[in-house]
DNA sequence: GTTAATGCAAATGTTTTGCAGTATA
DNA sequence: TATACTGCAAAACATTTGCATTAAC
């Protein structure tokens, strides 16, 4: 359970309380996620923060995507079996539909997560966290562009 | 060798349909995988390949794993971060329900899904193919244990 | 001043690939 | 017999780790 103040917090103090230091390298990477027009692997990261600052290396990327992902700042996805794919923390829940043939990743809300949630996690006594949902397909470009 | 089951037979059909060879391996890796008593990845899938056929490389296993899934005959899992899980193609359709804890695996129907895939397909013009829903949390006996 | 965080290089672990030999159709 | 498949070893790939240096607190 989340309170409302703890998702108010900035980066910083959630950084500060967990005594964390607030480097250079950190605000840097945690500005290019917000920024990000889409979902970014760690590879695609450390490329785009080395455009602001040439010395990062790709391990302070790994260690700091851990980090971030601990402290709840940002959520991993498994989009393709290759690599990890990360976004900041969404103010909404919402779930993901992937286009197989362009890798178009769509955001949507699913409010039946919530009661599938209750149902599933009573019907087999589990204390359920977290439910991802998904979905794979062709979106209407691709159909239209195979014909 | 085995008895050929209904399942065995259709396995070797879709090989022999697709132009692909019945060989020992395959034929050995399908029994095992099909005997599983949980989803396995490649690792322990060749170890317990190799107990009955020693000479079994790797590379084979990752190869027809492959194989397998373009043909259908297995399903791929995203369980944790590190390595992939595979189980053979279930009859049914099922969802999967994650322990934190202790990794064990159940698997649900969720008729709701059907449902889901239909809205969500019109709503964002995708032809969906697929619909995953993974639930992760703790099992009762984790939580009890933990207290 | 302490000590957590970094950069670098080397290590790790999983999965893939090139190639020569083997076995299936 | 033709060639798809295999085993082996080496390569490729993403990710992690050890360690000396740097910088946040």
């Amino acid at each position: 359970m989340v309170s409302p103040t703890k998702q108010k917090r900035s980066a910083r103090q959630i950084l500060n309380t967990s005594s964390h230091r607030v480097t250079a390298q950190r605000t840097l990477l945690l500005d290019v996620i917000r920024r990000a027009e889409r979902h970014l692997d760690a590879d695609e990261l450390y490329r785009r923060a080395r455009q602001k600052y040439p010395r990062i290396s790709l391990s302070t990327v790994y260690r700091n995507l851990q980090l971030f992902k601990k402290l709840g700042l940002i959520e991993e996805h498994h989009f393709d079996e290759e690599h990890h794919h990360y976004e900041k923390r969404p103010p909404t829940e919402h779930q993901h539909l992937l286009c197989l043939n362009c890798g178009k990743v769509v955001e949507f809300a699913c409010p039946m997560s919530q009661k599938l949630k209750k149902d599933i996690g009573r019907q087999h006594d589990f204390h359920i966290t977290g439910v991802e949902v998904r979905m794979t397909g062709l979106c209407s470009n691709c159909r239209q562009r195979r014909k």
